[in-house]
DNA sequence: CGCGCTGCGTCGCCCGCGCGACAATGCAGG
DNA sequence: CCTGCATTGTCGCGCGGGCGACGCAGCGCG
């Protein structure tokens, strides 16, 4: 499981992540010095709640699931980590548990940097103190909207949102029309739902009913977001 | 509105917060020599969603409700601050406007550091970084919950759990019985409903019916919890 | 003292959504 | 090629919860 080089690509994942690549050379120099690589396969558990935290992680390539199983059972999932995003670090922090299970979705490749590690690379670097607080603070800030969103917005305009999302994280020109948007991240419907707290039925027609409206296609291999604009519309309508 | 003095029991929260109690005693001191106090009546704006961040806060008597109204006009309050417990940081950090609008929930006493100073006192104690770190994270679990609470538990339970909070935030023992506590922060089930995000008169409902289980008591003044192990049964048995 | 205002208690209606069920499609492996 | 097993597409039922409406306290104020 463990090899300890990366690909070109999923190097440049990494260095090219928004958050990472804020950081000064040295810095970055010395994280990479530390941290080691996992490969996982489809659906294989990276971590799971109530661990202790051994470690910071990266996604390089694939991508994660961030998913909780509540007492009933039912399986909710926070996020889908993309490629140069770094998490794992709240239970590094306040020393608690882990808050969430994490699987790997599809092949997927990741960093990790062993906690002891991270805290000497902390001491030696203010700057990633403070570059730590941008990132939970931009977190926090993602959280405020979740919340406020799913306290306010019906699924319909909820589902848009999340399109609009991945789109901007995972979207790719689509082959058969330049102005149409493919989203390479494939989740069934199944998934979809979990990710947004909604059965899978009710999504699966709310995405028929965009696709009547000719705002989006549904492929095997992937959704297609013919129109970006009618989604904000949507999430801009549903009050 | 501005004047310079905390009375003795002010004093005294800020100084028996859990997080504020945990500094360095000098770190303390340096906080505390840049602080200024503003006092509120009720009702009053503290600041706006989308304010330009100047300054951190604590609140040190009353409470101050942190909410947002939604497009739709739907008022959602986040939470209810405090005695004791620092906010507003989150802007500070990323320089982006503020997340939330607060009001003083009856008469309301903070303390406030401007941005500058506090970016000073940063740059002179490393054990800030690590302090913030710790409340972020902190903060970051709270929102963890409460997503995973929105998408999975019906409102009864929801509810149950927010009386659990308020009577650890804000509990006092009741007069009549000293197995019972008294919810000293007096919310009008208006003010319960938009912290659930919920209507009042569901509310209102589920309140009668844990008051006919024997569960609690509504009183003017405040609500009485009778039975604590009551609440955290509902929380566990609606799955 | 009576008036209005604000917050509580309750009904009834309707809609959004979860959920079981089942057909249809598609894909992998014997 | 045929046979599973997984995913998608659709119904229909039932319930949780939003929302308007209205009566009923308490209470400050003219």
């Amino acid at each position: 499981m463990d090899t300890p080089i990366l690909t070109i690509e999923e190097r440049e994942a990494i260095n090219s992540g928004r958050w990472f690549s804020s950081l000064s050379p040295s810095l970055r120099h010395d994280i990479l010095r530390c941290a080691y690589v996992k490969r996982f396969r489809d659906g294989e558990l990276i971590a799971a709640r109530g661990d202790p935290p051994e470690e910071w992680i990266a996604c390089a390539k694939g991508a994660v699931r961030v998913s909780s199983t509540s007492i009933s059972g039912k399986q909710v999932t926070l996020t889908y980590v993309e490629p140069g995003i770094w998490f794992g670090d709240v239970s590094i922090f306040d020393g608690d548990r882990r808050t969430h299970d994490s699987y790997a979705h599809g092949e997927c490749t990741i960093l990790c940097v062993a906690r002891a590690d991270f805290k000497k690379i902390l001491a030696a670097h203010v700057e990633l103190y403070e570059a730590m607080l941008r990132l939970h603070a931009r977190r926090i800030r993602l959280l405020f909207n979740l919340v406020e969103d799913l306290n306010t917005l019906p699924l319909r305009a909820r589902l848009a949102k999340q399109l609009l999302h991945l789109v901007r994280s995972y979207g790719v020109p689509s082959l058969s029309n330049a102005q149409e948007m493919r989203i390479s991240l494939h989740l069934a419907q199944e998934e979809l739902a979990q990710l947004l707290g909604a059965s899978r039925q009710r999504v699966n027609q709310e995405l028929k009913a965009m696709e009547r409206e000719q705002t989006i296609r549904i492929e095997p291999g992937g959704l297609i977001v013919r129109n970006r604009d009618g989604l904000m519309r949507i999430v801009e309508a549903d009050h």
